[in-house]
RNA sequence: GCGGGCGUGGCGGAAUUGGUAAACGCGUCAGAUUUAGGAUCUGGUACCUCACGGUUUGGGGGUUCGAGUCCCUCCGCCCGCACCA
């Protein structure tokens, strides 16, 4: 058939609708299918797609692809992350529903992803904000309610002003709110959590599994996230108070160097300890200075250490020494136990503390190399805290212990008598689920003022959201003032009650949402044991760094806590994650304040969906930033052009044959041919099992279409079928890549199948074995000459051959020969002096 | 400060893992074709040198017959964590 001039768009749409119609991307559960689930991150449908969701797509689409050709039973579904704060926001601007708003965009983005062409299972598309959705995660709260997994306290939380809602503690960057960058304040609410703290211990072991199917840098990010430390709780007696103080510490071995003890302003016992206080004024005044400090100042690293003293003393458990008790302002509440004991002779920040207040410093860890010459490290002449090994000196029995078993010995004393124990502690806080918003999923939760918080009965969810709701413009939910919404009846005792009016944070959506797919249309339960069993893991997902701890470690706990509240048998949701690169323009990240968005209509309109995606991926490795080139983009849309006319310009020649199907090279120019094809084939199928180096793919086959395009005239009618092989394989290995141009050449070849249908190419082992070979020759490491020989020709032929080359001789004359190194069908290395 | 990554032509980036550095593409130069072309084709293009040849993977040192690749050290950039007791 004819194939006349290469128009992107219309390539395009009619290969778009092949697949739709022939409804090739739409898999079942096939248990006697080997699956592989590869997934994106889902968009928040923000109206209109971006060059970073393209990316994302497009290395996605190649996976989904690549992997369908080499037999999988491959899962590839797309969604909406519907549920959020701009969707509010932009109804506040228009005076419209967020749900209007929402709709709208999703309708708008779909067809922008439909029009690159990627091998969506469209009919398993879901939204968040559909009452289908969220019924199972409010459901799931009150499983996770019964379990304990759920609860509600009432403490500070971090409450961002802008957005009028708490944020979580993995929302809140340098003190800033993740979405909008106000600054964050503290404020006291009552709130529901869940326990992502009960997994820390396993969110921290099951990193070690991922190794190798995670990048690094994720996995260190979670765990300085979850911050595990060992450690142990010391209890000090108050002195003259009925009252004791525990401290968390890692370092149990100083105690007896503790001479004195740091509490944070929040502390518990800050108002017993100073109410008699002469000062008790100065006091007050220092605590609520430090309260009031806002939280990127006071977590500032050149904050200036303060403090005061109390008043108190408390006791040494070990020594019995009375030691002042200071409230200072780098000692925090949220961690440990928010009290301190300071022992400055080790520990920098006590020791700064201790040179500032005039206190005491005594060593209690003696350096090795100065305790074999009988000598202790001289408190007076410290220049710095002494934080490294050593053995224990001035501790009383433990004199002369190694410091690590010391800590041991030390808290299991302590243990006798109740004042020490083992602790672990970790940085990682429950997650506070609770938003102050509307466009969310509904808290089921009825408070009543007899039965106290009472779960809305299972068969009365979904708790819908009311679609009648006018937001405010002040940003605030419209639901606590909705009186048809808010009043309710108990369901316990059947008396007057109110609804809770805070929805789920939209992380709790995205928790789960990889699982939903796998059934996303049942209606019975959130997902079938039969879908889950198949299809979970997900083996491939991906996606942008940003998410390394938010939705990332939310997940990994949503799928433990939901494998012990009996829904799903995983214990990770993730096999292999990668992180793609960002797209840069002139160096920077694309951004509106610069100017320098590029849009993506705009490059498919003019290039098509196959030329940008070919750019997007030839230009860089996945993992790595990518550089925005409008020139790059044009130089891709010709090398299709290219291929095209290669195959138009062959069209008399070529015959439907398969892939890696020539066999019988009869001149040198099939052999070469030949041997390209299968050397393509060997790398492009290398570079893609190797962390998805797509542009590499790409340089092979442009290389092997470079040598299809030197052979062509001398084999078109001494080889036509080498030249028919070579094109079907050029034109199948690229097909993940531009997928449409690509059928169209497929079919022009006179194929009846489509590509979604055909098998990756294999290699011959035997095409890649060459007659002769070309081996270089060096003296001294540098490089001298060429030679081509029979391939295996014996060592000392070789040798032979290369020492009586002219270029060789020339730089050997009037040398002694030391050694000559044959790497054999290589190189040979002259030694000579 | 701690942890991780990176540094290769004018640019994006390759290098089968210790064996011809700069594949592939962009840009650019020359030529061909064309009424013309930002279309296409052919060829050149790391640097110095008329050439022979020499130099080159952030700098310096080392291991090796041989180093972009391994080791040490310094410099620069990026990312994460950071008064976490």
């Amino acid at each position: 058939m004819a194939l006349g001039k290469y128009i992107p768009e219309e390539v395009e749409l009619k290969w778009q609708k092949v697949w739709k119609d022939s409804g090739c991307f739409e898999v079942e559960v096939d248990p006697s299918k080997p699956k592989y689930y590869v997934l994106e991150m889902f968009p928040y449908p923000s109206g209109k797609i971006h060059m970073g969701h393209i990316r994302n797509y497009s290395i996605g689409d190649v996976v989904a692809r690549f992997k369908t050709m080499q037999g999988f039973n491959v899962l590839h579904p797309m969604g909406w992350d519907s549920f959020g704060l701009p969707a509010e926001n932009a109804a506040i601007k228009n005076k419209t529903h967020p749900a209007k708003w929402t709709y709208q965009n999703i309708a708008e983005m779909r067809e922008q992803l439909q029009r690159m062409g990627y091998s969506y299972d469209w009919r398993r598309e879901l939204a968040t904000c559909r009452p289908e959705y969220y019924k199972w995660e409010q459901k799931f709260f009150l499983k996770f309610l019964e379990k304990g997994l759920a609860y509600r306290k009432h403490s500070p939380q971090n409450w961002c002003p802008s957005c009028n809602t708490v944020l979580a503690n993995e929302q809140v960057e340098d003190g800033l709110c993740w979405r909008c960058e106000s600054e964050v304040e503290q404020k006291d609410m009552e709130q529901w959590f869940l326990r992502i703290t009960d997994y820390a211990d396993e969110l921290l072991n099951d990193l070690k599994t991922m190794d190798g199917g995670w990048p690094e840098r994720v996995l260190t990010m979670q765990r300085n996230w979850i911050g595990k430390s060992y450690g142990a709780e010391l209890t000090f007696q108050v002195k003259d108070m009925d009252e004791t103080i525990t401290v968390f510490t890692t370092r149990p071995d100083t105690l007896f160097g503790a001479t004195f003890m740091s509490v944070a302003a929040e502390h518990p016992m800050v108002e017993a300890l100073t109410a008699d206080a002469d000062n008790k004024a100065e006091i007050d005044a220092f605590v609520t200075n430090i309260k009031n400090m806002d939280r990127i100042k006071r977590g500032a690293d050149d904050l200036e250490k303060q403090g005061i003293f109390t008043g108190k003393y408390c006791i040494n458990p070990l020594s019995g020494a009375e030691i002042p008790i200071f409230i200072a302002n780098f000692v925090l509440m949220g961690y440990g136990t928010g009290a301190v004991m300071a022992v400055p002779a080790h520990d920098q920040r006590d020791f700064e503390f201790a040179k500032k207040y005039d206190l005491p410093i005594k060593t209690v860890i003696n350096p090795p190399d100065l305790h074999g010459k009988g000598e202790i490290l001289n408190e007076s002449e410290m220049g710095e805290a002494y934080t490294a090994p050593g053995v224990l000196v001035n501790s009383g029995d433990f004199d002369n212990m190694q410091n690590e078993p010391a800590k041991k010995a030390i808290v299991e004393h302590l243990d006798k008598s109740g004042l020490g124990k083992i602790s672990i502690n970790y940085r990682l806080r429950d997650w506070n689920v609770s938003r102050q918003r509307f466009w969310g999923a509904p808290i089921p939760i009825i408070y009543c003022d007899d039965c106290g918080a009472v779960p809305v009965p299972e068969d009365q969810l979904p708790l819908l959201l009311p679609e009648n709701a006018q937001v405010r413009a002040d940003g605030k939910s419209p639901l606590p003032a909705m009186e048809e919404f808010v009043n309710c009846t108990c369901p316990k005792c059947g008396k007057a009650a109110r609804r809770e009016t805070d929805t789920f944070d939209t992380f709790f959506e995205s928790s789960w949402y990889y699982m939903r797919y796998c059934d996303p249309r049942n209606d019975t339960e959130p997902f079938s044991a039969e879908a889950t069993d198949y299809w979970m893991n997900v083996d491939q997902y991906i996606g942008g760094i940003e998410h390394a701890i938010l939705h990332l470690l939310y997940s990994r706990f949503f799928t433990k806590a939901l494998r012990d509240t009996g829904f799903i048998k995983t214990d990770e949701p993730f096999a292999n994650l990668l992180t793609q690169g960002m797209v840069l323009k002139d160096g920077g990240k694309m951004s509106k304040s610069k100017g320098n968005v590029v849009d993506p209509n705009a490059m498919i309109n003019e290039f098509g969906a196959d030329a940008t995606r070919l750019f997007i991926l030839f230009a860089s490795p996945p993992i790595k930033e990518l550089e925005w080139s409008d020139q790059g983009l044009e130089g891709a849309f010709r090398f299709l052009s290219r291929l095209w006319r290669l195959i138009e310009g062959l069209e008399d020649t070529l015959e439907p044959v398969q892939p890696t199907s020539f066999n019988d090279p009869q001149v040198d120019a099939a052999k070469r041919l030949r041997f390209k094809e299968h050397d393509t084939v060997r790398r492009a199928t290398r570079d893609i099992e190797n962390e998805f180096q797509f542009n590499t793919v790409i340089a092979a086959v442009m290389e092997l279409v470079n040598e299809i395009y030197a052979l062509k005239n001398e084999l078109k009618d001494a080889a036509p079928r080498a030249l028919s092989s070579a094109i079907a394989t050029a034109v199948t290995l690229l097909s993940p890549i531009t997928p449409h141009v690509c059928e169209e050449l497929w079919q022009a070849l006179g194929h009846t199948n489509t590509l979604t249908k055909q098998a990756w190419p294999t290699f011959d082992e035997s095409a890649l074995v060459k007659d002769e070979v070309t081996m270089v020759v060096q003296v001294n490491g540098k490089m001298r000459g060429k030679f081509v020989v029979a391939n295996n020709t014996p060592k000392d032929e070789v040798e032979k051959i290369a020492l009586g080359l002219e270029n060789v001789t020339t730089h050997t004359d009037g040398k002694t020969i030391r050694k000559v190194i044959v790497i054999p069908n290589k190189l040979v290395n002259i030694v000579a002096n």
